[in-house]
RNA sequence: GGGGAUGUGGCGCAAUUGGUUAGCGUACCAGACUGUCGAUCUGGUGGUUGCGGGUUCGAGUCCCGUCAUCCUCGCCA
């Protein structure tokens, strides 16, 4: 029996229970000790209904001690029960005591109330472990992970483990390196996804395949990255996006049916990338925003404002966010939405509350009546607008005490910036309520556009393009061919992604052409993949889903540091273990490795 | 690699324009106490103010450097 499932029914029932001293509480005659184990908290008792040995087992123990103790449950008086705790109808008398070990004076205390710093945290993250908290985001990730496999299973799909020492792919991220002792002067890498390996298994005859993997990239971290994180990866022969919609769209259901238990509507709305950047200015727009952009590139030019006539020669965007009841955002306020436009890098917003007086702010005097004209009759009733003025803010459907954020700058630019508005703005203005709401954003660009114009792959070069595309894709076009590539977006962020894979060679030359791959360096890179797709490949399609964010956001974690048992900081150290360290030189030579004496390792 | 924030007993915080012996809460330790449950009461231990320089009669406070952590941009096919 364990210390957290003790209730009514056990009472009169003799127990062994072991733990941790969660807390004393001593009375002179009386004696409380609160034993904690993974499945609660008890409260045991020692009084004159004791035996000596019980009243002395409680005396003398400190926090964090692991006690085992030999006692009767016992119902609680009226009046001393306590409601906030599950087994807070009932305590165990305690007949004899065990201390099994002793605990020295801890660094911060096992309660969830208590603040501690996150790199203490890490350091201890054992004592970490023992908080509720964490341990109920361990237990949700078991069942979670465990309404994953369980689904998937009795889909047909099998369990697949791939190599973690594998070989080095220079594209995507950087590799974590693993020198190989065996053969001096040979890498292996870690694994940044097993997209390649499920792709063989497809060849491999296995139609049904997934894997929790562990995957690594050496790139810098963020509050939602680790160096390693855990995705689900699946991958199916002989199917096609719908397939694979609604496999995900399944697995997605038992997790909230496991985690939250709430049923998932489906099937998941989908909208196609072309319609997310129009409308949300995002590939991962969050639907719980009701803010939609307006494209003003149609009444933007009569305005004659010298910046959006500029951009528009340009081919750039001017586009805009009506934000409705806008208008009795403070100066501040606004300044924080333009402070979001600028941090994503365009080089400025420029706004105007809409009143019936006429608009108001920066951009009000390219909206203003002139001096010799007369104001135009505005049928919402916001005064004083010439009438290329009143032609924008129809455009925008603008209503007196709206506030009108617009942008103008490169497309891309635009757009991160615009996004930037969208998510600052739903938040001032409390937009962003109510369910979640995933999404599937379909036919992304195979290509993405850079700065200067460049294009390059948006995805692995083995992601299927839309078969209607080919042709102009085979004519050198780059801009806007669409691949038969998705993503799963959750409340604005970006939970998965997978798409349809070429599996006919002479399509895949024409991609590693397209993307600027010589057949010879393709040849090279991905032998063994190119070489199993000559036997006979099946047409498959897969999905890979990061569990840690996905978890963190089910969980209502702040961060997915929250969401695993040990994680890294920002710069990919272990505070607990010390990992990254410096090894034995005798470990180098074994490897044929000599260290830059350059190194600061060694000062 | 760039930008920002933070760093003071184990933990959370304070310390006036640079000015006495660096305070408070909590935890911890000891004692007291008949029913507590984030117990209470009394007493006590505990500090190289991240580290290294500098300015000054005097630095937790000002300056330079450095380290660590967090956030963020680049980056993450």
């Amino acid at each position: 029996m364990a210390c957290g499932e003790l209730r009514a029914d056990h009472v009169g029932t003799e127990v062994v229970l072991a733990g941790w001293v969660a807390n004393r509480r001593d009375h002179g005659v009386v004696r409380f000790v609160d034993l904690r184990d993974r499945y609660g908290l008890i409260q045991l008792v020692a009084d004159e209904d004791a035996p000596a040995a019980g009243m002395e087992g409680l005396s003398g123990l400190h926090p964090e001690d692991v006690i085992q103790v030999h006692g009767v449950v016992r119902m609680r008086v009226e009046g001393q029960r306590n409601p906030e705790r599950a087994t807070g109808d009932v305590e165990v008398l305690v007949q004899r005591v065990e201390k099994l070990s002793s605990a020295v004076r801890l660094p911060f205390e096992i309660a969830d109330h208590i603040d501690v710093p996150e790199e203490m945290r890490m350091q201890f993250r054992y004592l970490d472990l023992r908080r509720p908290a964490l341990q109920q985001r361990m237990a949700l990730r078991t069942r979670a992970n465990q309404a994953i496999r369980q689904t998937l299973v009795d889909a047909g799909f099998w369990e697949i483990e791939t190599p973690m020492l594998t070989r080095s792919t220079p594209e995507g991220a950087r590799d974590y390196l693993v020198p190989s002792r065996v053969r001096p002067g040979s890498w292996y890498a870690l694994p940044q996804s097993p997209q390649i390996f499920k792709q063989l298994c497809m060849v491999g005859g296995v139609d049904k395949y997934f894997q929790i993997a562990r995957c690594m990239r050496d790139e810098d971290l963020r509050a939602d990255r680790q160096p390693e994180f855990t995705q689900l990866d699946m991958e199916m022969s002989f199917v096609d996006e719908e397939d694979v919609y609604a496999l995900v769209e399944q697995v997605m259901a038992a997790v909230y049916q496991e985690v939250l238990g709430t049923e998932l509507a489906l099937p998941l709305p989908r909208m196609p990338y072309a319609e997310a950047v129009a409308r949300f200015a995002s590939d991962k727009p969050d639907l719980r925003n009701p803010l939609e952009v307006v494209d003003l590139a149609g009444c933007a030019e009569a305005l004659e404002f010298v910046v959006f006539n500029k951009v528009l020669a340009d081919g750039g965007w001017v586009r805009g966010l009506r934000i409705p009841d806008g208008g009795r955002l403070s100066r501040k306020q606004i300044n924080v939405i333009e402070a979001a436009a600028k941090d994503a890098g365009a080089g400025g917003a420029a706004w105007c509350k809409v009143t019936a007086e006429g608009p108001t702010g920066p951009l009000s005097r390219f909206l203003k009546v002139g001096a010799e004209e007369t104001p135009v009759d505005c049928p919402v009733g916001i005064g004083n607008l010439s009438v290329a003025g009143a032609d924008f803010l129809r455009c925008l459907q603008a209503r007196p005490g709206d506030l009108v954020v617009t942008i103008a700058d490169h497309p891309r630019r635009a757009m991160v910036a615009l996004d930037a508005v969208r998510r600052k703005a739903g938040e001032l203005m409390d937009l962003v309520q109510g369910p979640d709401q995933l999404l599937w954003i379909t036919e992304f660009p195979l290509f993405e556009e850079g700065e200067e114009g460049e294009f390059h792959p948006a995805h692995h070069p083995f992601t299927c393009p839309v078969l209607e595309d080919v042709p102009a894709l085979e004519g050198g076009q780059k801009a806007g061919i669409r691949s038969r590539a998705y993503d799963l977006v959750l409340n604005g962020t970006e939970l998965g992604s997978g798409s349809v894979r070429i599996h006919q060679r002479a399509l895949q030359e024409t991609i590693f052409k397209a993307i600027g791959l010589a057949a010879d360096v393709a040849e090279e890179r991905f032998a063994f993949l190119l070489e199993a797709f000559r036997y006979g490949a099946p047409p498959h399609a897969g999905f890979a889903i990061g569990l840690d964010r996905l978890y963190a956001l089910l969980f209502g974690a702040e961060s997915i540091r929250d969401v695993i048992a040990f994680p890294k900081t920002a710069t990919g150290s272990c505070p607990l273990t010390g990992a990254p360290s410096v090894v034995d030189e005798s470990q180098l030579r074994e490897l044929g490795i000599r260290q830059d004496s350059a190194n600061p390792n060694e000062a």
